[in-house]
DNA sequence: TATAGTGATCTGTGATCACACTTGTCAAAT
DNA sequence: ATTTGACAAGTGTGATCACAGATCACTATA
């Protein structure tokens, strides 16, 4: 190696992680509804390529319990028992709460602006009710807050439940979006108290306020629920 | 319908599904080394069938990252750094002192009974000293306590967190199991107060000598780990 | 002797095809 | 009118092939 150029190294990727990229966005964006049926076929087509690399993507989604495949029939979004919803929301509250306290514990300074940054974007998407932007821009915010928390091992592991959990949610949602229930205005002063509780660094409100938000928004849900 | 017949339903299964099963059991088994380094083709003649049910197999794994695909150079058990040990660990002493907590709560009369039986053949394969028994071992012993949580989904992330863990301890287990350090005695002493709290429903204990024990191998492995 | 270049070989990736199975439609038989 | 049967269309699964990129031994150059 004689002398290196300032050249960025080439990024290379696979159709397959593309693939699967844009399945998890569509999926955490709630635009994949619970009871949707799709085929690789199809979205081979809809992404341009061959069955292969959708196919791969389905599987490791499928292995991430996100997406279900049916043989012959199709793939959808699995359905849930009550026993599995409660035991999807504990950990939920666990984990999440978990690494809303260690972002205040560890999170950088510039890693605290784009917290607020996001957290702001999220309370505007909030009043303006469109649904699938909302999702996107709370996506956005709460990964934020788990990527400052540096455990990847939790970011991952989070991310897979927040894809069982969202479809579980856009349905109550959509409906709490039309009525503007008395919910949405605490939510948003949820986000707030959490952003600054991680700019400041406490930790431990940042979980209670976290853990509080999320019990909230299980509650909701569970009451939608039983309305149908 | 007119009249069931007595027939149990006959099981269908995938390739891939037990390409899968397989490699996972081979890697919470110890039996895949860090730094060995295998390919698709290998393990497709392995198992006996063509490449596609590994090649789903091995992708799974590797979205659980407890494999990792190198293109064009061979598939291998990821490795990590210091922080991401730390990561995984701390993840483990939480997921799995609050699972062994709730199986204190839930657990069937059978499944208690179950439990002690797993527990008195670990501890008998702790002294035979032969790795891969031992860990096979361990793996029934631990999962029959998860799975008496009821809780299907830490389940799965424990798994998950368990294949990454293992490897990370094989090469130091290996040295001790020859050296029969003091911490062997300990740990069958931990499992068996671990299984009689769990018999009692004391869920307090069972977790506190549950992270106890993973703190101890923690230390223990990291031990081994800065020897070499 | 040390280094750059060359080609054979092997890797994962992606496309395409064959196939067993499920499902839905519709006509024939009761 | 209801049920049964067969047929057609569509599904995921698995096998096979083509290919770009990486690795490594080896040769020709300085």
């Amino acid at each position: 190696m004689k002398s290196a150029l300032p050249l960025d190294a080439i990024e290379r990727t696979t159709l397959n992680e593309l693939a699967y990229d844009r399945l998890k966005r569509a999926i955490l964006a709630g635009r994949i509804e619970q009871g949707m049926t799709m085929t690789l076929r199809q979205l081979a087509a809809e992404l341009g390529t061959s069955m292969m690399p959708v196919r791969e993507a389905v599987t490791r989604l499928s292995a991430e319990q996100a997406l279900q495949v049916i043989p012959n029939r199709g793939i959808r979004i699995p359905a849930l028992s009550a026993a599995e919803e409660d035991d999807l929301w504990r950990l939920r509250i666990n984990l999440e709460g978990e690494a809303t306290a260690q972002a205040a514990r560890h999170a950088s300074a510039a890693e605290r602006a784009q917290i607020t940054t996001l957290c702001t974007a999220l309370n505007e998407a909030l009043v303006a009710g469109e649904l699938h932007d909302l999702l996107e821009c709370n996506s956005a915010y709460q990964f934020a807050i788990y990527q400052a928390a540096h455990s990847p091992l939790s970011l991952h592991i989070i991310e897979m439940l927040r894809m069982r959990g969202v479809p579980l949610c856009t349905a109550a949602l959509r409906r709490m979006l039309a009525e503007k229930p008395p919910y949405f205005e605490k939510t948003a002063a949820y986000h707030e108290a959490i952003a600054a509780a991680i700019t400041t660094g406490d930790a431990r409100t940042a979980r209670r306020i976290k853990r509080e938000d999320l019990k909230e928004l299980r509650a909701l849900v569970k009451a939608e629920g039983a309305r149908t």
